[in-house]
DNA sequence: ACGCCTCATGAAAGTAAGTTTCATCCGTGG
DNA sequence: CCACGGATGAAACTTACTTTCATGAGGCGT
């Protein structure tokens, strides 16, 4: 069934170039120098012609028309137009910043915060600008009416998971995250019809996850994925793809910006389902903000 | 070669469509009837082919492209692209994000999200511009020469604080995390020179964590401070503070935009730490990258 | 190991887009 | 009335883009 190459993409808000980045290692190795190129200068790639650009890339021209094919794009004058729209419409960047770029050896430690600020800032805003909203909506209803909540992740999206099942426990939804996958696979297998699994994974490509998902999803429950790459395989069993946006970076194997950007997006889903219900999102944030004052030290701020 | 093809007009300042206005009396009238479409609606006609162009102006491609030469092009290609960037740039900005505002009760999900991603990213790049490359300095030649780094974070912060000890861990530095204050208490106890102690706390105040930070402190350990607030409690304790810089939204308890904008400090120093000394970080990096690779799957393309 | 299949890839053929050339038309002024 | 020059489009031509197809590499089951 899935087979079907629905892939269509007619939805990429948000930047070309970013939805690019998502797709590049879903992409062949050809078509991922081609990618390559268009990302790191869309403005000047808009100006090649095919054949010029296949050169670059030391491909054929019959790869490239694949690569505009694998995002969505008719042919290549479709892609040169949308490109040069985008390179337009985008500022660029102030100064030597590299966008997504790897820090440079010799780098002072002033330089190091700004790219990083830079970058972190950037994956924040390029997220929510491709997010779906249609999908994050289907998603709140989900979790807003779910009878529970699983959520899974390993490694750094561990943190993430974590920090959405301790938010939504804080508004009164049953939610749950298991550090260990059998405890997760476990719990998977009581998931049912009306309850709801998150997956967190940068990359999509976490078996244990994957795998907990997929049991959840056989159980009925509506899955959800948030992963950067919208064609990696943990799209393959969730109902529902959230994205983020972050670009890679060689260096930084944590890849903060990642973490930044699912945070965003957990942020998204949280306030959304809080507003599900005001008064009583409002009323349990106060509960338990009350419950952690005792905890809390003298004059701290001015506040007296 | 009379007409001494100086097209001149390398550089026509401006917008591309002012340009051409400009220049609208001095065309034929066939050219002119094209220049008026292309005025009318760039964008779309950047979507079209010559062909087409030139059937809706009831012309000739011939004077499409004669069009093109006197409004300072090469050829109808470049025009098509100078026309999409020229009416992406004209696009005005989605609207009105409240900076650093609540979000309004009627508020859609769209709305949500990008108040949310704002003012997130607002919090990271302001962070970045306030924080003290001096101080970030001093906190990371502390750290990489450590002997033993302690991490100290309550509730939210104890995330941050955790992530942070997974990274340095990751590059080789021995570093701890205790999420309960009775371990982190006998921890700090065991400190002495040449160790670091990190407190992390959003509002400053959490007792358990300024009380590790005095407690590390006593047994002569460096200690450092990560807090949105420079005058509160934590900072008394510190040798070293490193303030973020979010502003506080009332609905949104867990200050999101506060995590990452520890986060975003987290990740400065330990790019700091790291490229300290590159070589062995990077080692470290590619040996741990290693270490989970078993852990993905499959191919991740769409298969078929 | 073997054959089988799938997939990625570029060469080449084919088609469409863009460009040039040139003959025609039309108005103007001698 | 004719010569002239600019405007114009038809058609030839060139270049760009797209499709098709054969090849070969890599995986998979037997």
């Amino acid at each position: 069934m899935a087979k079907s190459p629905k892939i269509s993409v007619s939805h990429e808000p948000g930047g070309l170039i970013v939805h690019i980045s998502g797709l590049l290692p879903s992409l062949s190795p050809a078509e991922q120098r081609v990618a390559r190129l268009v990302v790191a200068d869309p403005a000047g790639s808009a100006r090649r012609t095919i054949t010029d650009l296949a050169t670059a890339a030391e491909t054929s021209e019959a790869t490239v028309i694949r690569f505009c094919r694998s995002v969505g794009m008719d042919g290549y004058p479709q892609l040169r137009i949308r490109l040069a729209a985008e390179a337009a419409r985008r500022v660029e960047p102030p100064d030597a910043r590299v966008v997504g770029g790897d820090i440079p050896p010799g780098a002072d430690l002033a330089q190091i915060i700004a790219t990083i600020a830079f970058n972190d800032a950037r994956a924040v805003e390029e997220t929510a600008e491709q997010l779906d909203p249609a999908v994050c909506e289907q998603v709140v209803d989900a979790i807003a009416g779910a009878g529970r909540i699983d959520i899974y992740g390993a490694g750094a999206s561990g943190f993430v998971a974590s920090d959405f099942q301790q938010k939504l426990h804080r508004i009164g939804r049953t939610a749950f995250y298991f550090p260990d996958v059998h405890t997760a696979l476990t719990s998977a297998a009581l998931l049912g019809r009306g309850d709801v699994a998150v997956g967190i994974s940068h990359t999509g490509t976490t078996s244990d996850v994957v795998e907990v998902l997929e049991q959840a999803r056989s159980r009925g429950a509506a899955t959800v994925a948030l992963t950067n790459f919208p064609r990696s395989p943990i799209t393959e069993v969730a109902d529902f793809v959230l994205t983020t946006a972050a670009r890679e970076t060689t260096y930084r194997s944590g890849a903060m910006a990642s973490r930044l950007a699912q945070l965003t997006v957990v942020d998204c889903l949280f306030v959304g389902v809080a507003a599900r219900n005001r008064a009583r999102a409002r009323k349990a944030l106060e509960v338990t903000a009350e419950a952690v004052q005792s905890h809390r030290v003298g004059p701290g701020r001015r506040r007296g």
